[in-house]
DNA sequence: CCACTCTCGATAGTTGGACTATCTATCATC
DNA sequence: GATGATAGATAGTCCAACTATCGAGAGTGG
């Protein structure tokens, strides 16, 4: 197919496909001659692909782009393929100052409580990272009875890494794995925090009326 | 205080405060003169609040005036307060057309979820619509095996609720209330999307080593 | 085979959000 | 009373994500 039927299948328009393009988030069609390329099934796939991880997953075209080019090197070790697919994920977002007292406190209390659930996880992880700043966030802003719950949140989040886990180990190969963590990840993100909103609804409600 | 101090003590440039005062973000400060006002502890505390809702919660200037209108609005009811907490919360990202009938679908099937869990939530809550916004995309997308989880992540999400009430309830007053299920949420979810991360590593880890 | 439409790729322009700079008429303070 | 800070107003900057235009070429119906 050419650009216009490709920008009629995905609702993109034309322009912005070729946009896409130049910013490597969707590989160029096949050249047929100087000014004419086809695309196929595979494009109108990676379009829904961007729309999604850039409307719902609320990504940058920046990010896109680094989430695509995991999904698309190939594959070495599957262990690896899941942990490079992670920290694309989660090097999304970031921008702090990480040398104050506070944060290396609230490090340590990441620390701690990886150490209580038993989970292995690297010293330098991203993630790690991510969550002391977030737990720093709360404490300077005296929310401490949040920070005191933090074993509770760890269980959650630990009965949803098991389901993901279970849906990654269900798919056959390496690629289709990362695709689950990626996709998983960033829009599982969006998924749970509305299920969140859906259930503090009704114990709000059961809890005061 | 004087600009140059709340500047000093908050880390955010004097123009910026302006900037925020004028965007209604934060009150303007207590006016002496023609050209002097004087800023105090609670200047100092909100401009926290919105430094950490901007950079880690990740909202938009026009958002965060939403939710600090929300805190400072005079309560009228918990379980109200707690509702306008949330839709300010919740309407922060959505955007999609809504009259498809792969949406149309969706919703039933997050409604029908809803039932399973025996949850009571309104038919047009924005959290509802949010769950099947991704739930649609997910689909669309071919990842039919995390739509199928769905009772998983419902469970889980539901888990964290409890928390999250447990710590609302902890809390005197309504205006405290409101500004738990607030940062609780916009905070919360940064932060459980870390922990997630961090459980997926190891049980990745523990899988395929 | 020719008018008309479409296409590619390059370049430039637009829009919106979040600041940032400058300017003026004041004040504060040494 | 010189120096420096301040409020408020206005205008400018910077970046991200598009969007518009253009020129040379290619496909296609009549």
């Amino acid at each position: 197919m050419r650009i216009a039927e490709l920008s009629r299948l995905s609702g993109v328009p034309a322009p912005t496909i070729k946009y896409y393009v130049r910013e490597s988030l969707l590989p160029p069609g096949e050249r047929t001659s100087r000014n004419q390329a086809q695309y196929g099934e595979r494009h109108v796939t990676r379009l829904r692909l961007i729309r999604a991880l850039l409307e719902v997953g609320g990504l940058s075209v920046a990010a896109v782009r680094d989430v695509v080019a995991a999904l698309d090197s190939p594959a070495t070790g599957t262990h690896k393929v899941l942990g490079a697919a992670q920290q694309t994920v989660t090097a999304v977002r970031v921008g702090g100052s990480h040398d104050e007292p506070e944060h290396l406190e609230a490090v340590a209390e990441i620390r701690d409580l990886i150490e209580r659930q038993g989970w292995k996880v690297s010293e330098h992880s991203p993630a790690l990272t991510a969550a002391a700043d977030v737990l720093g966030a709360l404490r300077q802003l005296g929310q401490d009875d949040f920070a005191d719950q933090l074993d509770a949140y760890a269980r959650a989040a630990d009965a949803v890494a098991a389901t993901d886990l279970e849906i990654v180990r269900e798919r056959g190969d390496a690629d289709a794995m990362a695709e689950a963590v990626i996709l998983g990840n960033i829009l599982g993100d969006a998924l749970l925090a509305a299920l969140r909103r859906l259930a503090q609804i009704h114990r709000s409600a059961e809890l005061f009326e």
